[in-house]
DNA sequence: AATGAATGAGGCTTCATTCAT
DNA sequence: AATGAATGAAGCCTCATTCAT
């Protein structure tokens, strides 16, 4: 017997997705476990069978966030070519993923601190790793001279990524500039900020 | 007549006080109405006498963080001098007046999508005219040709105000950097960013 | 200084009759006192002055209408006539004092239940000692063979006043009928169910 | 595997059956939701898995008994026999029941307004639907010239039942009279009432 | 005669989670 | 792999009443 296409999609998969977009509308606290199970089709019992608890289902959503960032700007950061290539690139890439996963970084900066305490130091920790890289890139830019050296770069980089975790604020599909435009605005205002004095 | 000073401050202002401080600290969804009372030191009752509900409570908060910011920023728009330095001023202040007040600044970007969909339009409305008044800043630079013409100006302020709000999830009193120190800083990023070509 | 017409109406009769059609319109247990002042246009403090408590304001109105009752009931009575035109006239005059008090007759049956138990022991005390004086009518025309004597007379008069106090659930001014012709009507209902056998 | 009849009783039955209890004893506003529960021996949640809410527990009452009702006046209504002698059926069977389920008739007219403004409009409407069915066979008497027709059916109708919906004020088992003799005196003074003149 | 801030008890409801099946 | 009844703790809010002024 055939089952249809919905329900043939993997429950697991269906919870965080509906987990995802629920906790991306109202925030985490705001969101019953009743409602994440009645938007994927399934009861309570299926939810627990999955995952440990509410926050288990948070927990996930971050790890997943975080394996796909990292992966990203290590490819980018790890290329060939001159360092404010790659890193205007690692901007770029960074601000594109963030607009075609707007969900995933709405959760991400609004319900980060209703983690558990010993999950939230753990996300904290491979949050800190991927801005460190992100630094790198500058604090390599820096020594080569291609970048001011009087500012410092972990600074540039928390003001960079607060306006990359502000798009979920602010963006909205079909308003008039498309992800890659933002992308490469960003990018742009970046480097710029960053160029050596004339 | 003069009694003890922490139980003369009025019981209105001691509300918002700790109700500030335990939103910021844990979240509105996750501060009970009890530990405000308790942390204020009066009872629920007392509580319900000076606001309508919690929502209210954090309607005022709201209220109060925007009339200041508002205020600041109109000081120095209006000021006289020229554009670049006006805006510089505008900047480095939001930043400073931030770092100094990060309690509000976190409960404003944390718990916004909290509030009644009623009073979120009013917050939103008044939180757009503050950024209006901003950008016409940049607007103006460009006209005058001050400031480089090829970046929408809407955006540029959603940028550095994305940097702004994301303070209060990484800085620290006595860190490396002093409020001040950051100020001017952001407000270098800033400009440099929108210096002109060549 | 010439005050207000509205305001130089007693605190206490103000209140009273707010309380009355609060009370009728919603019940007595889903009325605040503070909408009763507010409705009043006084304080809290001022009803408190008046009566001794939520409690007390009901007693009076009960009082009020128990008195008004019991005086027109004995007036029709005690007047010389047939019995059978007495009883008619006293049927009538209670639906139409009803049908004009209306708000005072929801209170009355809604309400009742929620006296404290002295309070109500005393209403019922005065209220069966009406509803003897009526039946003693229905028992002097039994007597007389001017009324069926098969049917127990404090039943009937059961019987009646239930069709009165029902009123209150159906009547509208501006419906069908008038107080008076309901009034005729009732009173015509139950002289004919009382007519001894042809 | 019978166990305890009390236990055994279903959870929504048992939660049904002592509301009913306590809302006829005390009226609904004066009952709490902790009160229903620890007469029926669960929780709380219990509660709020069977019912919606306090208010929607009520509206299953008066579902139940408007079902029930309804049901026995079609059966009397649509038999065979004189309409004299139907109508009497069915006022007789009213009253009968009405006092065997005593606690439904004390709920049904205390409480009625302290539904929500939808159940309400919900429930009126049936109650008229079962008004119009009993005043039906009034007219039906009236065109046949077996009642008199000097008197509006629809009043007839409130005049009764107004009757019938006051016995839970005065009626108590182990009284003078039995719930079958009340019945048979009320439909005897309703038809007597309703007898053709000469 | 009247105010209004403050109390404290209690009310309805929501919710994450468990457990027998 | 999944159900759904049941729990129990906690949450927000209402309210009659008091009291210093």
């Amino acid at each position: 017997m055939a089952r249809g296409a919905a329900t043939e999609e993997p429950v697991r998969q269906r919870l965080l997705t509906e987990a995802t977009r629920l906790f991306a509308e109202r925030g985490f606290e705001s969101t019953s476990v009743q409602e994440i199970v009645a938007a994927a089709g399934v009861t309570k019992g299926a939810m627990y069978h999955y995952f440990a608890s509410k926050d288990d289902l948070l927990h996930e959503i971050y790890g997943r966030v975080l394996r796909m960032q990292m992966e990203r700007l290590t490819t980018f950061a790890d290329a060939s070519g001159p360092i404010a290539e790659r890193l205007h690139a690692a901007a770029r890439d960074v601000v594109m993923t963030t607009v075609d996963n707007l969900d995933d970084s709405k959760v991400f900066f609004r319900s980060m601190h209703q983690l558990s305490p010993e999950v939230y130091k753990i996300v904290r920790a491979d949050r800190r790793r991927y801005h460190e890289r992100f630094r790198d890139l500058v604090i390599e830019g820096q020594r080569g001279g291609v970048f001011r050296g009087d500012v410092p770069a972990e600074m540039v980089v928390d003001f960079f990524f607060g306006a990359v975790h502000h798009l979920g604020t602010w963006y909205h599909p079909g308003g008039p500039l498309t992800g890659p435009e933002i992308g490469r605005h960003f990018a742009d205002l970046l480097l710029r900020s960053l160029a050596p004095v004339g």
